[in-house]
DNA sequence: GATGAATGAGTCTTCATTCAT
DNA sequence: GATGAATGAAGACTCATTCAT
């Protein structure tokens, strides 16, 4: 059957549609009704555009991620050195309550249902992917710079940033205030600034 | 009362059968008979004891997050130094790769819902309210031994170090790798040291 | 799962609610609701005593033909002779108008099935096979008493009879004539005697 | 006007891409979609050509039946005896294993279906008139030959030639052997002979 | 003439919940 | 206390039909 084939558009705006529904009544509240009734089309529409309910939340993981990704690729590319694309990174993950409250909620339900299922768990990984690429960039940068030790290796040391974000941002969302907000951006970005500074530290200690 | 008693065993017999359930199948995918299967009684037995599935997974909630808690606590009373805590704090979180697994993945679908749902979100206080508790206790002793920035606010930090131990064993549960459980365990305990240690430095080179 | 159990009386009601349904309606219009209003019961009780719709229609025709099958068996029982156990196969396969329009529209529905899916082939052909072993009976006994041409294959003469007797039933039932039924019976019983006389000259003759 | 013949072609082309369809799939399982597909159109132009799905139906079953029809009329023309016509006529109605799989197929989805819904009938009817038509007239002819019972009566005789004939060709069907297609054809005929040479002794020995 | 996007009624199926035994 | 039969609301999905282009 020939699907996708014009407009592209209208599947984006399905997609967007699924994203607030979801975001607002979860995985499992959403019914393929209330997506058709956000993106204010009949249910046949959704079904039109996507072969199952399985698809509409596949396609969304894969347009979100995608979407975050690129987002926070194009806000580092305006810095220079290694501390203000951190800055940057750190900052285009935590945007702002509203949008972190949206996006965070259906990643957590994405997560939930990664942890089960190898198509969704899939989709994460290539997030992970690209948001290690940008932690490699970071890091491999701020080394030249001489602010970063030396010794870490970018490789593993990159997983562990997003890992520090998505800790912050899951734990924010989870105590319902936004005026936390900005100090969870904070201590996300002392956190990991500590972990790139001063692991030759730790292990002089240990 | 033994009827009573008995009663409270059968309950906690439920609700571990629910926890297995939920940690292999998901919330959306347990059914109240798959609860009843795994807990090898009737149907009509888990809504005796619980008014609704609702309830089931409340209490599961409750229950799972207390013998958390309670685990955590058990670890860390064992030892006397601060670090000697945070290493016992951070191995009890880490526990090993299948309870990991089995936990988190409930822990995940719990999360989602308390994005949503103020009831979830109450108890996941609670627990963090509990872990935070730790924490505090841990950094308190080691500010005294002074091991810790003494410029820390015990308060402010003690979520921080859940946040990290989330954000690890999170990532650690999506990459599937039971052998990677070990890495992440003592990248969560670096970077949890490396925060409590060197504030003072982040603060200096800002 | 544990089905099947307890009252497979019910059971029987359902499949004889689903074969009136279906003898009315035929196999496309039938819903599982309507089978559940013939049965007088809620539409999920109907899924309760059967995995899904198809199950129920494999299980109708099952017991359907079986039942043809015991009705014929017990009224060739009842005579002696080659001919009168003829008559009575013939009489019971030409029982009355209503009670063959009822049963031959279903099982033209499940012939067409048939012709495409194995399971009601098979179910069919166990039919046809219990069919042939009262055909055979007959043609054996006819041949010792003399009457039935003894040349005849009995293996291979009992499926025509089958074949002549649904043949005539299937045009009866088209012609929508009630009056028609008991010349139709007729007819059928002279071309099975013919033919069941007559090879011999056949042979003679060509 | 050729545009008027370009539709009745076009026309045709639908009905054949819905008799394959139908064949294959049975009635329920054709949606238009998958006529369009198989005649290679959009799904609008079925609509274009015919008003409803039925109404496609019902004229793939004038246009089947008819057309049977003219290759057994073609077939009997050019015999000149009673005993070749039959010949012809049965072997035109044995056409071959995949031509009757294939349309006995279709026609038994139409014989159900016309059990119940008149439309059907009555296009049903016609061919077995015409097909009557055929019986009457080899009848005839045989017993202006001498061959055939000149105390048949054509017109009572000739519907059971046809319900002979689809009484062996259903059974071949549900056999799924092709190989047997010969020996049902042969049976067929022993069959229809033994009934037109015979009924005189029968009606003495009875 | 032709297309295929859009609609929404209708179907099967699942499942929490109720309740008689 | 315990069971599981029964209910019916709700959801995913299909598909004939309509209609703007």
């Amino acid at each position: 059957m020939v699907r996708y084939k014009k407009s592209e558009e209208k599947q984006k705006m399905i997609l967007y549609a699924a994203f607030q529904a979801v975001s607002e009544l979860g995985f499992d509240s959403v019914t393929l009704q209330v997506i058709a009734d956000y993106a204010k089309v009949s249910k046949g529409v959704v079904h039109y555009y996507f072969e199952s309910k399985e698809t509409v939340l596949i396609e969304l993981l894969k347009w979100l991620t995608a979407k975050i990704y690129k987002k926070e690729c194009a806000s580092i590319e305006l810095e220079k050195s290694a501390v203000k694309k951190l800055h940057a990174y750190i900052s285009s993950a935590f945007v702002s309550p509203e949008k972190n409250r949206t996006f965070y909620r259906v990643y957590l339900d994405f997560l939930a249902k990664a942890s089960r299922n190898p198509v969704y768990r899939e989709i994460n990984q290539q997030f992970y992917d690209n948001c290690n690429a940008i932690g490699k960039e970071i890091i491999q940068l701020g080394q030249k710079e001489g602010i970063f030790d030396i010794n870490l290796s970018a490789e593993q040391t990159a997983p562990k940033i997003r890992a520090v974000i998505d800790g912050y941002l899951i734990q924010w969302l989870m105590m319902d205030r936004d005026d936390l907000h900005k100090f969870y951006r904070e201590a996300c970005l002392q956190t990991v600034i500590s972990m790139l500074n001063n692991s030759s530290f730790f292990e002089l200690r240990k």
